[in-house]
DNA sequence: CGTCGACCATACTTAAGGGTATGGTCTCCG
DNA sequence: CGGAGACCATACCCTTAAGTATGGTCGACG
């Protein structure tokens, strides 16, 4: 079928990044992700010195998948607030497990964890842009836009929620004009 | 010193309690919990007929002691919503590890997540409790509860905030009274 | 005093997973 | 056509952590 060169570094990594989002960090393992290529862990070894190379390279490929997303987001054609909020949750919903995986993550490995706190700041910058948009001053704007951020990613951490998606009713709350 | 008969199974969940809250489910390993009591495996596989025993242990501990806290809290004297509102944020400032370690346990293993979710289930009706105190309909009142329970645990997972704990500017916010 | 059972140490086995050593195959290029 | 190097299979070792087998110690009690 392919003119598959046999099976390249990048199909490694594309199937790490498969395996992250699945199974989470510790389901990324060598002999998995051999199997799911067709091939063993001679070939990984070939193409990288060693695990951590791998996992250095999952974080590369995320950190630049989320540079691109930011920039459709920011680059989007709407100048409309509203609809801007829109699609920051319609990204969430479709990065919602590789996110999960990348946070967990983080919580035991310092790479990761510098990863999705540079990340973390430019969606905060986004939100809090969005919620300026809404005419809430520039602190007020920023604290909202973290409450925001929080509770998405708490929902990772609640079971019982279905996905971790904000309701109307839960946005309204974080949308209300501030109080005297 | 203490007339201790030996080493007792209570000793053993205890020290995995400990271990929990300090390094995770994975910390908290046979080989570990021994050398800090001092003994060796076969202390354990006498109380313990394997891990798993251990951890069905550790999960009706923590849930007990949950419970407890939870009846603490609902017994507290003051009938003064905000105050109650302020010894919750304060519990969960003291349970902030043990919390965390059972969340994280929760992504991957149905029992723990179970004993979470029911958990969360008390604690969000005592959070939507007080917000009735505050004037909140029922419904909106849950809804409030759940979203500042979801940016609390959301701290958990975002890198560079100190605490989890919400601000009290945080507060503000999640308490405004609802708009048109 | 002897022994019974609670409690634990020691030594071993097993399974997973990362990593290494080595040799084979295919392809391209001179 | 005949290497040379890219790519991978096979077989092996090492470490970690769970689990097992067995025998030893110590106190209570008949």
């Amino acid at each position: 079928m392919a003119p598959r060169t046999r099976t390249s570094r990048r199909d490694w990594i594309e199937a790490a990044y498969q395996e992250l989002a699945r199974a989470g960090e510790r389901g990324v393992t060598i002999n998995a992700l051999a199997a799911r290529l067709g091939v063993t862990k001679g070939s990984f070894y070939w193409h990288f010195t060693d695990r951590p190379e791998l996992m250095r390279a999952l974080l590369d490929r995320w950190a630049h998948e989320r540079t691109d997303e930011m920039l459709t987001l920011a680059l989007g054609s709407t100048a409309d607030p509203r609809e801007r909020l829109r699609r920051i949750q319609a990204l969430g919903r479709e990065i919602g497990p590789v996110d999960r995986a990348m946070r967990l993550w983080a919580q035991h490995e310092p790479a990761a964890e510098k990863a999705v706190r540079h990340a973390d700041q430019a969606l905060l910058g986004h939100i809090a842009a969005c919620l300026e948009g809404l005419g809430f001053g520039g602190a007020d704007a920023e604290l909202r836009a973290l409450l925001m951020l929080r509770a998405w990613v708490g929902g990772y951490l609640m079971p019982g929620e279905g996905s971790p998606d904000l309701s109307e009713r839960t946005l309204e709350i974080l949308l209300a004009p501030p109080g005297g």
